[in-house]
DNA sequence: TCCTTTCATCGATAGACGTCGATGTACTAT
DNA sequence: ATAGTACATCGACGTCTATCGATGAAAGGA
């Protein structure tokens, strides 16, 4: 004889909506890979950081590098500005701290 | 010769290795899809969940959340295990302690 | 003006990923 | 034994992604 199992997942619990999934995924999706972990680690212990530094840093061809950079931009992780001929990024500590938040129940 | 910039991304930093790098995004990866994160997002709010209620739920196929439990699983976010029939999974909230404290300045 | 440097974008390509139907495996009930 | 249920795995397909070389745009120096 079974016992019916207890009914998880119950009435309880307040799911993400769609958007909410999506939303958060996407910022996930920009950490889902080493270089922009990397890049994120690196603008993490500093003020800003030029993309000719980062191009030096880490052994890929400058396109990727710019790649990534405009991955982690439009998941919002990071920002930009030029001055004169060089651009600098930074971290946007908000939404770093808005995802850790996701993650701290 | 221009000013040049200040040297950024200094001495000063303790950049992670390639093995961390691969390690955290994989993790990262793992909450990279909307319906994972829905998943992680059910389990988080409940003790166990079995497979059964998580097929009703998410109005994709059995293979596919079989599948993205495998994902979960691999990435060390959830273990299961099997009572009888039915396969109940549940959070390892170490993992996710872990994942957010890298994300915790 | 011309050349160089910095960075972004384009186009192409190989590999990874999400999804499904079909199949396999383990367990339960009749 | 037979049938049915719960879940995992397999094979295939289309899409997304990381990467590169080539090109473009903007700025500075000669």
């Amino acid at each position: 004889m079974k016992t019916l199992p207890v009914l998880c997942c119950g009435p309880g619990i307040e799911p993400l909506d769609p958007v909410a999934r999506e939303s958060l995924a996407a910022r996930f999706r920009a950490l889902s890979d080493p270089t922009r972990v990397a890049i994120v680690n690196r603008l993490a212990s500093t003020e800003e950081c030029c993309v000719c530094d980062l191009n030096a840093a880490f052994d890929l061809s400058q396109p990727t590098i710019s790649h990534h950079l405009k991955v982690l931009r439009d998941a919002g992780l990071v920002e930009s500005s030029r001055r004169g001929t060089w651009a600098y990024y930074r971290l946007v500590p908000d939404a770093v701290r808005e995802l850790r938040n996701t993650l701290g129940g």
